[in-house]
RNA sequence: GCUCGAAUGGUGGAAUGGUAGACACGAGGGACUUAAAAUCCCUUGGCCAUUAGGCUGUGCGGGUUCGAGUCCCGCUUCGAGCACCA
């Protein structure tokens, strides 16, 4: 009987599917742990064989979980909102639900043939009204939230506005977009929609107007992760800063909180990095200068106060509000002409053209610590969005300034000792202070350090200014001018935004004839007929983006049919959070940050018990594709095989990655290929066309796209699942190349042959020699550990040489080859399953239990120690295992071999590392 | 510019500070076969040598150590993240 990897892996895929093997409920006998992937984004392309390299990781683990005893979650969904749908219904008409449903059947037969462990009872779709009314849900409770900083936490708005009813904005403890001052009788005099706007201010999700990224070729806003350089993300369009009132979430309230959690988990330094950066906190302080002849005070933001001696000029960025109160009369006209250069160009161009700009705007501020006049400028070199959109400018210790100062002919003053300014500035944090002493303070002879704390302290004291920590965070725009996204549960009465009450949820996404944006310019739901409330209020037009049905589908899986809540407080007390999550690093400021500023308000809510969603993260790498070409003649349709392609002009050509083995060109294929190649001419060596190759990213374009069904056809699921581990460390980026696969299935093929025996199963009830059990506890050993540190690949290099091992030892113990079996069912269940029940088992081997590793099997009774001299290794000794130092450094020394590399010199020392080695210092 | 990570044969990659290159691919040789495929066996970092064996070798330069791919200092190159963030 021949290992028949199609059949055989049909006919357990239906098992498990038919007997619910997978299916999992609470079970408070047994510790759970939850294993999650992230979900993927059901393309029109199908999978190919990089995608399911992380969800191989994830099901080995799961399964070996598993059978260490555990209770394992381990679910599977789709993230159904997305562009590449709505743009091809725009294009085509298709409604984006029909295509999706389509990617996701699709997405779901090639996930299905890899024999992964999911419980598809709680499969999530994002678009599916039963997942999407708890995400019109969480919205509604951010709405009827604000961030309260003394308890550090979100708080229902009701008790602010009791608050406001009785004290007005005096002493608030709250999170907000502008400072407001007003009194309980201002509170309590206002309209509904003066509340209203005055309570955006405050609310978790809230309309505010604010600069966003606007893409004009996909019509829509964009969240600050999803522009890059510029251009969108996806589709690498232009993207300009536009104003726009639009639905915002309150991330940055959370700044400090998604800084302090990063602590605490158990992910890749470079992830935490990244986050941080992302996070961006700058401690510092803000200080007020005061404009000369008026009562205007500028506030600044610096994270080196210790410089102020040093400002000679102050700047402000075009957008800042304070340039219309302080620009004087004579300079008005300059600072509107600079101004309006700046607004045409887009946010890209000020970016990418580093020439230095500004204005003058005719007042003088006045230096808080030496009491000079300074002049204040504006230049687009100062960002609005940062800080107070205006900073104190230090020429002789930052870049910026000091090109600035360099351009204008501004007074440049060294403040540390030995900085030599006179042709760049001196960036450092370190040295001693100079030129430092006013009035009231002396920092000259302090260290940056210490000065910069003499100086917060002293403004402070003074009421110059107060000690601040600033974010680059920003707060997340939540408004997408689409139609394939969850509707915002809003209505405008009487223009009052408004929530609808829970009961209405989930509020269906709306039919519309056309995928595009009104005539009038509205987003596409304003073409849905009767988009009104019963009452005839109209409905939010804009729906929200990709990362709202992501950010909390973790918790759905725990408890995927509720009807009456995002997760029961049952199945979150069990559950609680993701022990491991396996995904791609391109989500870490998307994704991962939203996610967890959605659990951190939950949590806030006691809605979830867990402050983190995902206690250990692991980014598997991106599988790239490896391309290979043909080399054709200049004009002619000849082709040359790689290695005499020096010896012509040639053109080379991207040709199918699947009609390629080994880099050997199958050459009726090619010509079948395409027309253009039927007649075809090759220059061939020694009797083979030889293809160039190229790491590429996997595309179609590149033809080296691989799908992972023609593998699985060809090799089995099995092969699949272990070679996509072996081709390398989980973490590490890699390119696919099939080339090596069929060592893995060899190995597979030899398994099975250890097994039957001219079609007769060779297992019998023999116990297991000494040998059979020291491999088989070697690798127990291996393998467990392995799995525990995600080094997939070498155990699988393990599982080579034990069987190997057991095929030379003839092993036929049932004992053995059983505990075998187990080891590899997280791998390969498909083969193991089949073994498993040929050796006469009759329940699946996903309930078997993990073998026990015993040391005392794997003990060697003698060891082999190299002798070395000097460092160098020179010859073997074999010794008991158990013999002392003293005695192994008398038998290497002994050795034959010790006399001739002794010979004339002293014995100065000898090493001994027991079991390892022997090193003999001699001289 | 700042931060993080990486660099080992023809290729993918192994090596708790202890004989570098496990395992696999590819390549070369051999067995079986009319032949091919499949399967099995041997060789395979480089240089020298018929063999025995020797020398050399983990991006570069130093250092610590009896001993360094591994630890420390200084570079080079590549990858990733952030970036007029004050």
């Amino acid at each position: 009987m021949e290992y028949n990897h199609r059949e055989i892996e049909a006919r357990w895929q239906q098992y498990w599917k038919d007997n619910n093997v997978y299916k999992c409920e609470i079970d408070m006998s047994r510790p759970k742990f939850y294993v999650l992937d992230m979900f993927p984004y059901p393309s029109g392309a199908g999978l190919h064989v990089g995608h399911p390299l992380g969800y191989i990781a994830s099901d080995i683990y799961s399964r070996y979980k598993r059978l260490k005893g555990f209770n394992v979650l381990h679910p599977m969904g789709y993230d159904a909102y997305g562009l590449p749908a709505e743009q091809y219904a725009i294009q085509t008409g298709q409604h984006p639900e029909v295509t999706t449903r389509k990617n996701i059947e699709r997405y779901r037969s090639q996930l299905d043939k890899i024999g992964f462990s999911y419980d598809w009872s709680r499969e999530i779709k994002t678009c599916d009204p039963e997942f999407y009314k708890w995400t019109q849900w969480a919205f509604m409770e951010m709405f009827n939230h604000y961030y309260d900083t003394a308890a550090d936490k979100a708080l229902p708005i009701a008790d602010l506005v009791k608050y406001f009813e009785k004290e007005g904005s005096k002493g608030v403890k709250a999170v907000c977009s502008k400072e407001l001052s007003f009194t309980a009788e201002e509170w309590n005099s206002m309209t509904d929609k003066e509340k209203s706007d005055t309570l955006m201010n405050y609310r978790i999700a809230y309309l505010g107007n604010t600069m966003v990224n606007w893409c004009p070729a996909l019509g829509t806003v964009l969240a600050n992760d999803e522009v890059s350089e510029g251009v969108s993300v996806r589709g690498g369009y232009p993207v300009e800063q536009k104003l726009m009132y639009q639905w915002c979430l309150r991330v940055s309230a959370y700044a400090q909180r998604l800084l302090d959690g990063l602590e605490k988990l158990d992910w890749t330094d470079s992830l935490k990095e990244t986050q941080r950066n992302w996070i961006g906190r700058s401690e510092g302080a803000e200080m007020r200068f005061h404009i000369d002849n008026t009562d205007i005070d500028l506030e600044i933001f610096t994270t080196r106060a210790d410089t102020v001696f040093g400002v000679t000029f102050m700047v402000l960025a075009p957008e800042s509000k304070y340039v219309d109160m302080i620009t004087t009369p004579e300079q008005k006209e300059a600072v509107k002409e600079y101004i309006d250069s700046i607004k045409h160009k887009t946010e890209r161009e000020r970016m990418i053209d580093k020439k230095v700009t500004g204005v003058f705007t005719g007042a003088y501020a006045i230096n808080p610590l030496s009491g000079k006049k300074i002049p204040v400028w504006v230049s687009d070199y100062v960002l609005a969005g940062y800080g107070t959109g205006a900073i104190m400018a230090v020429p002789a210790h930052d870049s910026r300034d000091y090109a600035f100062a360099r351009h204008f002919n501004l007074p440049v003053i060294p403040l540390i000792e030995g900085a030599d300014v006179s042709e760049q500035s001196f960036d450092a944090k370190e040295g001693k202070m100079i030129n430092s002493e006013g009035p009231e303070l002396n920092l000259n002879g302090l260290e940056v350090k210490d000065a910069i704390a003499r100086t917060k302290k002293f403004i402070e004291e003074k009421g110059i200014g107060k000690v601040k920590v600033n974010y680059r965070l920003r707060d997340a725009i939540f408004s997408r001018q689409r139609y394939w996204g969850e509707p915002f549960p809003v209505y405008y009465k009487d223009g009052i935004p408004t929530m609808m009450k829970l009961e209405d949820l989930p509020l269906l996404l709306p039919e519309v004839d056309k995928y595009l944006p009104t005539e009038s310019g509205e987003p596409p739901l304003g073409r849905a007929e009767n988009w009104k409330t019963p009452e005839g209020y109209p409905i939010e037009l804009n729906t929200m983006p990709g990362f709202a049905g992501s950010s909390a589908y973790y918790l759905r899986y725990m408890d995927p049919h509720n009807d009456s809540a995002l997760v029961s407080e049952e199945a979150d007390k069990y559950w609680r959070n993701v022990d491991l999550y396996i995904g791609g690093t391109e989500h870490a400021t998307g994704h991962l940050i939203y996610s967890r500023f959605w659990n951190k308000f939950l949590y806030d809510l006691g809605k979830v018990c867990e402050a983190e969603p995902f206690s250990k993260l692991i980014n598997q790498g991106m599988i790239q594709g490896r391309s290979n070409f043909v080399y054709r003649i200049k004009d002619t349709n000849t082709f040359v095989s790689a290695g005499l392609k020096d010896q012509y002009d040639v053109t080379p050509i991207h040709v199918d990655v699947n009609i390629v083995s080994n880099d050997i060109l199958d050459l009726d294929k090619f010509r079948a290929w395409r027309p253009e190649f039927a007649t075809a001419e090759f220059i061939l060596e020694d009797g083979k066309y030889v293809c160039g190759y190229a790491v590429e990213k996997m595309s179609k374009s590149m033809f080296n796209v691989v799908n992972p069904d023609d593998i699985v056809e060809r090799y089995g699921a099995d092969t699949l699942r272990l070679y996509e581990m072996f081709l390398g460390p989980l973490e590490q980026s890699k390119p696919w190349d099939t080339n090596g696969i069929d060592g893995v299935n060899r190995y597979l093929k030899k398994l099975w042959g250890l097994f039957y025996k001219n079609d007769q199963l060779t297992v019998t009830d023999a116990e297991p020699t000494a040998e059979n059990l020291k491999t088989l506890h070697k690798l127990i050993k291996k393998v467990s550990t392995d799995i525990e540190n995600f080094s997939y690949n070498t155990s699988i290099s393990a599982f080579m040489i034990a069987l190997s091992e057991l095929s030379q030892q003839k092993c036929t113990s049932r004992q053995v080859l059983e505990q075998y079996l187990i080891l590899l069912a997280p791998f390969a269940p498909h083969i193991a399953e089949e073994l498993w029940h040929a050796m006469g088992n009759t329940t699946t081997i996903c309930d078997a239990a993990w073998p026990e590793f015993n040391e005392e099997y794997v003990k060697e009774s003698s060891v082999k120690m190299a002798v070395s001299f000097n460092g160098k290794a020179r010859y073997t000794i074999e010794v008991p295992a158990d013999m002392p130092a003293a005695e192994v450094e008398k038998v290497a020394l002994a050795h034959e071999g010790a006399a001739k590399w002794t010979e004339g010199k002293t014995v100065r020392k000898v090493i001994v590392v027991p079991g390892k080695i022997v090193n003999i210092v001699v001289g």
